[in-house]
DNA sequence: GTGAAAGCGCTAACAT
DNA sequence: ATGTTAGCGCTTTCAC
């Protein structure tokens, strides 16, 4: 591995002149100089040492992004846009995928204060605030994707989501709208700011419409750990088989996810259930599966590519502009979500029998 | 942030025994100065700079992963898989997402390269071999998964695969056992090794069975740049409506990946063709979504839990031996695929009417 | 315009 | 058992 001192002994200058031509402002160095010292790293093939580089700068251009979990599609995309925002602004990211462990994110977070990283933007999981304190406090910039910084002002530094709430009053009007009065929840561990706000506002639109959510309809699965992958469609299957063996079954379900939804239509094939036929299945983000699935998934749609400019853009803003503290402490960006209407939504199986 | 010297001088003691109770051996501290070290890194939430102490020992226990597309989940179960494998082995693992261009690749690559990072798997992705050599040139250790090394011996340190060809033939096989005599080939860019592989596999199995495969059923999409999530869905998505408007058109299709296979279904479903019905579809990767797709996707499976502790352990054992060059150059791993037969593939439309 | 030299935070010899 | 010290490869004043 070439350093920089066989750069500037190839070039025949000294290694102050090598680092100037490399990243030293234009005019201080002659073209000629210039045109030896590239030469030289070209045959060299020089490649500067990051470490060095930081531990003498102090600062990285990385920012690091925690998203719960790899195998569903939405984080792959906002991991995709996250990148490609930060990009803009010379940026690299790290992404780290928790598979929604909370040790494994403090772990990545500790990594990540030694790593000179200094702005970290955690996707919605479990992590406890209290954790999110402790590393803001360690001058770390935290900001929060898809998760709202409740209470805590001063740690977050910025965040953005979409109005969880007014998303769940979406999927409930819809269904509401169609006729469905039995509307069950389904979701793994109901945890998360985004989840707690998706059920809030299903509750909300539906006491609004006179209408209960039951708790035996709250279907709060699980994270079994090494679920992995399948987690979300295993949890969504096994959801669908037992709701629908309920007395007084649901007749439509809103999911916390996409990937509970897709696990919801194999549930239903698995007790030979129609969707939208015998069961209206409403999701939550909008993958790229949802459409392409049959029939394709209402659902309530994120819009991810700005969001993850937002976020990238202020959290680089502030970690730039260095002021500590209160500066834009807290400041949350809230989006509004869409409904996306397709085809998993349709009235009950008994309207127009037996209500209203 | 806190230093090494800060502690030392909340301890009382030099910044050689902070670093040694930090990882020196057990033994050259005494119990009651390491308790008193230990409880300054507490008292000042000291973390170790990560860049100081790699730029002083010259290596990182981090391997790098290059992916194609986070946007397709088979590679968001690898990342997960290798993460898991690498972690056992104490290295963490840092994921890249080349988004297939060639450029991204090239530049994560000279970023690992600066970070000390000595270890990197590439995942299938149009990079060219002359690429490769030069990193591997330049001291880093390439392993290649899904991907083979071929010619390059000494440029890959290892790789490990399925046997493409194999499971193009078993798509093949599979396709031509229920009767189809006009198949299909859908992919992106067929300039990978496992493309290149999967079509071959077709090719001959198609030959023996005294078939031709029609250049016209090879249907080859380009990747348009940016095209990013829904790249693989849509090409597969238009690619069936273009493979049925044919006169004589395929009964079947083999797509170069599930989510080729994904997007067909829709394509189908834009043009009113039934699966299996119309037209069978065989698929390859089996990413989770293919258990739940309407119906349900035969694919080829590739072990992608298995493959990904093989080539973490060859790439870590070989790194770790330290023997440049020849040691273990070009090892390469062939893993049969496996056939998963549902319900996407059936006998062809006019079966029993017209043929044998 | 270019060279010399002082560290960045840490580890590992080497003293004590 | 602990303290001292010399760098790791680089950037960056500060002289020349």
């Amino acid at each position: 591995m070439a350093g920089i001192k066989d750069v500037a002994q190839e070039a025949g200058v000294s290694v102050g002149t090598v680092s100037n031509v490399l990243n030293g402002r234009k005019g201080r160095t002659s073209t000629e100089t210039r045109a030896r010292v590239l030469a030289a790293v070209e045959k060299l093939q020089y490649t500067p040492n990051a470490a060095a580089r930081q531990l003498k700068s102090g600062l990285t251009q990385t920012l690091g992004l925690v998203v719960p979990s790899v195998a569903n599609p939405f984080w792959g995309a906002v991991s995709h846009h996250v990148e490609r925002a930060a990009l803009e602004f010379g940026y690299k990211v790290l992404v780290c995928n928790a598979e929604r462990e909370v040790a494994r994110e403090a772990t990545y977070a500790e990594d990540m204060l030694g790593s000179s990283i200094r702005g970290v933007i955690f996707g919605s999981s479990p992590v406890s605030m209290d954790h999110l304190r402790d590393l803001a406090a360690r001058g770390l910039r935290v900001a929060a994707f898809d998760r709202r910084s409740r209470g805590a002002s001063g740690v977050v530094a910025c965040s953005v989501s979409i109005d969880q709430e007014l998303g769940g009053r979406f999927a409930a009007r819809h269904l509401i709208g169609l006729g469905h009065q039995r509307i069950a929840f389904v979701s793994g561990p109901i945890s998360t700011s985004s989840r707690i706000g998706r059920l809030a506002g299903l509750r909300a639109a539906m006491e609004e419409a006179g209408l209960v959510l039951e708790d035996r309809h709250i279907w709060q699965g699980a994270t079994r750990p090494g679920f992995g992958d399948t987690e979300g469609a295993q949890l969504g299957r096994a959801a669908v088989r037992e709701l629908l063996a309920q007395r007084d079954p649901p007749t439509a379900i809103f999911t916390a996810n996409d990937m509970y939804a897709l696990g919801a239509y194999a549930g239903a094939r698995d007790i030979g259930a129609r969707v939208p036929g015998d069961i209206s299945i409403v999701g939550f983000d909008d993958i790229v599966f949802a459409e392409i699935m049959q029939p394709p998934l209402t659902t309530i749609r994120q819009p991810i590519g700005r969001m993850s400019e937002i976020i990238v853009r202020r959290l680089i803003h502030d970690l730039e502009d260095g002021r500590r503290g209160d500066a834009g402490g807290g400041a949350h960006v809230d989006i509004t979500p869409e409904l996306v209407v397709r085809a998993s939504t349709a009235p009950p199986p008994d309207h127009g029998r037996g209500n209203s």
